[in-house]
DNA sequence: ATTCTGACTTGGG
DNA sequence: CCCCAAGCCAGAA
């Protein structure tokens, strides 16, 4: 074929990063709702990599994703580096209590109750 | 280019 | 319930 192929004259869309497309799922979880970060994983299709998911959050500077939605599969804050005396831990707990979602005396949420897409 | 690092999950003992 | 090893793989240095 004749002319050779050059740049492309407009830039094309660059396709959402991985950390992106995590992102935008989160946006998604309606309030007093949660998430895993092994279901994030698993609606960005990329199951196995739960742990990169909140890689993901840990980058984050984008204040209009719900970080706070994510928790992990035992239902539970997870705990982060460098996290002054769990300061941002509590800043989650208290984001979800301000939704409505209760913990127990362990600090756990109920999985079968809040996790999005269930009952009640 | 290469190396190191995780806000996790699952399965097995 | 606890602990551990393996799997995951894009970013950052």
């Amino acid at each position: 074929m004749g002319a050779p192929r050059k740049k492309p004259a407009v830039t094309t869309a660059t396709p959402l990063t991985e950390y992106q497309s995590y992102h935008a799922i989160i946006r998604q979880i309606p309030r007093g709702s949660v998430l895993t970060y092994g279901d994030v994983a698993q609606l960005a299709g990329r199951p196995g990599s739960a742990r990169r998911v909140g890689y993901s959050l840990a980058a984050l500077k984008d204040q209009t994703v719900p970080w706070w939605r994510v928790v992990n599969a035992r239902g539970e804050i997870s705990e982060r580096s460098g996290d002054f005396m769990g300061a941002a831990q509590v800043e989650q707990r208290v984001s979800l209590l301000r939704e409505g979602v209760e913990f127990d005396a362990d600090g756990k949420l109920d999985l079968a109750r809040y996790r999005r897409g269930a009952p009640g």
